[in-house]
DNA sequence: CAATAATGCTTGAGCCACTCAAGTAAACAA
DNA sequence: TTGTTTACTTGAGTGGCTCAAGCATTATTG
């Protein structure tokens, strides 16, 4: 289980209910998972596979390095939730997909994963619309 | 950097903003303690030595293995940054505390971890009191 | 009190994420 | 054609994390 990314100085009460939200969000996501025996990383890149897609396209919007990317890819594609084809419009270019097998994985990992759908679920419409607004305005 | 615990489905405005938190909040750990030279893990389990304790309790604390406490340990001991003292009241124990250097680390990360200052700082007391109380009930 | 068990931590092996530098091949430009 | 950019891979290196095994030391218990 990683670390939690939070201080253990809580200088007001908004901020330590802003660390047990994202904790607690950080737990289930790493629990949900490596109940699919996903690492966190290889949940999220087969996430984001619902098109196919280079892998080019896949650090950019996440945000990393390519060969990160190949890595990642690379076990997916080990484990059988991903196929990797070439592009045919541009032969130095691969394309990502998910295999049905993939497809299934990724389906339990968004039902396995219930954390968001619950918490908001405990809220009423109009509390859901505020919370939604408080936490856009505090993004900025 | 990590790649985000999100999933790309977002069924509701409230889940989007609620990974929208969890993305920018622990991208900016990341990036605070980066700026010191730090792994999140360093400044996590830095910043939970205020008083020194033994690495049992820093595991139980944090939920991981004794032996991933050890080497994070042993690293912020190479850095100079804890010192790890035998427990006089049970030599199988160790206590871990801050160096002076450890402290000043330490408090210059609270310092360059703004993220949820300058978030909170964005709603007026009374929304700080909603966001609160939303985001407590959501979390059940 | 001696044998046994439990505790606190370390070590070693192994996997994965991540980054950086270097390399290959294909596309593109001058 | 030559040179450059693009898309990706490879290799080396650092860390985080877990599990199994090991070593002291402390606690138990018969």
């Amino acid at each position: 289980m990683a670390l939690p990314n939070r201080p253990v100085a809580t200088s007001s009460e908004t901020e330590a209910a802003l660390f047990d939200l994202v904790d607690v969000y950080d737990r289930a996501y790493e629990t949900a998972a490596a109940e699919l025996s996903l690492s966190p990383a290889q949940a999220c890149v087969l996430g984001r596979l619902d098109e196919r897609r280079g892998m080019g396209a896949l650090a950019e919007e996440l945000g990393c390095d390519a060969s990160n990317i190949t890595q990642i890819v690379a076990r997916l594609e080990a484990l059988g939730l991903v196929t990797r084809e070439p592009n045919p419009r541009d032969r130095r270019a691969r394309l990502v997909a998910r295999t049905p097998r993939g497809d299934e994985v990724n389906h339990r990992f968004a039902t396995a994963f219930t954390f968001a759908r619950t918490a908001v679920g405990r809220l009423s419409p109009d509390e859901q619309d505020q919370l939604t607004a408080l936490l856009r305005k505090a993004l900025g």
